[in-house]
DNA sequence: TTGTTATTGAACAGAGTGTTCATTATTGAT
DNA sequence: ATCAATAATGAACACTCTGTTCAATAACAA
């Protein structure tokens, strides 16, 4: 069924601009009433999810508690889908900046820092912008969220960041193994984050830091004589 | 409001049925009709689930997919919702099992079969069970799924291992880093299962067993010396 | 101020929901 | 094989939500 075709393209004005800016060279604001609608239109997702989950939403629920007309919503947003779709992409653009500084990382640094008691500066940036997003990550990673973000989350954040803790004896190690431990560690922080998120971050972003990378030095194994 | 009350019980005749029979003692026999048209219901579900994801099936899917009718539904399930949730516990319910197991376990013992390259023969079992039941845990697991039962899955499976292995001394550590080390560990255990079941379960139960164990002993910093 | 456009409220057909009911078909037990 | 019990069926119902259109109004950037 071609349903995605029959739907009408909406083009939002801030794009539009944003490219006749460039073009004219003006300085451009995108209208107010857009950016205050979505604004209003992602506090009511964030709500509305803690309180009934996303399933159980509709699209009047979200104009009730933003306070707009049903029509608004269909101007911006094709359905509820979409509009969560959107608040997650934005997130997800803006940890790619962390994806960068994690592929230039390497044990020896991070064992550097360990033993000086320090957090890496990257991670603690890290911690600090999901603290930013909390509300938004608390909503889609809780139980009326979204079933998507968690792995979306993990191979941006951990993926990269288990490759460069990769032991160098499983980079050219093609047994399945090497699989289930990029899995297994991938997983793992991204239990870590859950879990500060879901427990209201009660530790600071440095103490996060901290324990990140105090989690690379434990073996649950280690304390039987081998 | 209380639409939970408005709904009326659905009283299956099994569970009647299995109450009458403690109480006169005659083999019981369920009506073969109501475990086709469950049996219908959940193929149906799995393979919606897959196809278009838990959130965009109705019951007239479910139904049509099925072959029943839609009032044949609701003479079992509330909705959807409660249709899915069933199937859930009764995995859930299997479970219970494998975590009488895992609470006497210590590792020790597990060390014992490391050495001697044998897997664990709960672990075996463990994973010949999920084996059976990957239709299900593929479809409730994937994108299409239902974002509450990686949690139960990883409580209820992953989090009396982890308790089982903790390190003693982190047993009477009073600082959150110990949370966090369960919460590692027991989401880098699903992250291991969830791998398996989204790749197809190439590797044998008895190979599982020994990736999982071999698992508890590695360490992403040993290559550094300290 | 002015032209533009986002928002509003109303209306619409269509789809899905959860329920009821009389009828038919299966079932387990005698 | 028969029979009472009950599950399945198909139809109908009011209801909610959807996604869309439209004219009127309000807010916006310039």
């Amino acid at each position: 069924m071609p349903e995605t075709l029959s739907k009408r393209p909406i083009m939002p004005t801030v794009e539009l601009s944003a490219q006749e800016c460039l073009h004219e060279s003006v300085s451009c604001t995108v209208d107010r009433r857009i950016t205050r609608s979505k604004k209003a239109l992602r506090i009511a997702l964030i709500e509305l999810m803690e309180e009934r989950g996303f399933d159980s939403i509709t699209v009047n629920d979200l104009c009730t508690r933003a306070d707009l007309n049903r029509g608004t919503f269909y101007n911006h947003f094709h359905d509820k889908e979409n509009l969560l779709e959107t608040f997650e992409n934005e997130v997800m653009d803006d940890l790619v900046r962390f994806q960068v500084k994690m592929k230039d990382l390497n044990l020896k640094e991070i064992l550097f820092f360990q033993v000086k008691k320090k957090p890496l500066p990257f991670l603690v940036e890290m911690f600090d912008y999901l603290r930013e997003e909390a509300a938004f990550l608390h909503a889609v990673l809780g139980p009326g969220g979204d079933i998507r973000f968690g792995p979306r989350l993990r191979d941006s954040v951990c993926g990269n960041l288990i490759q460069s803790i990769l032991h160098e004896r499983y980079r050219k190690d093609p047994t399945p193994f090497v699989n289930y431990y990029v899995a297994f560690f991938a997983s793992a922080y991204l239990g870590v984050i859950t879990q500060w998120i879901e427990t209201g971050m009660q530790e600071s972003s440095e103490e996060m830091a901290l324990i990140a990378m105090r989690l690379l030095f434990i073996r649950p194994g280690e304390s039987i004589k081998l």
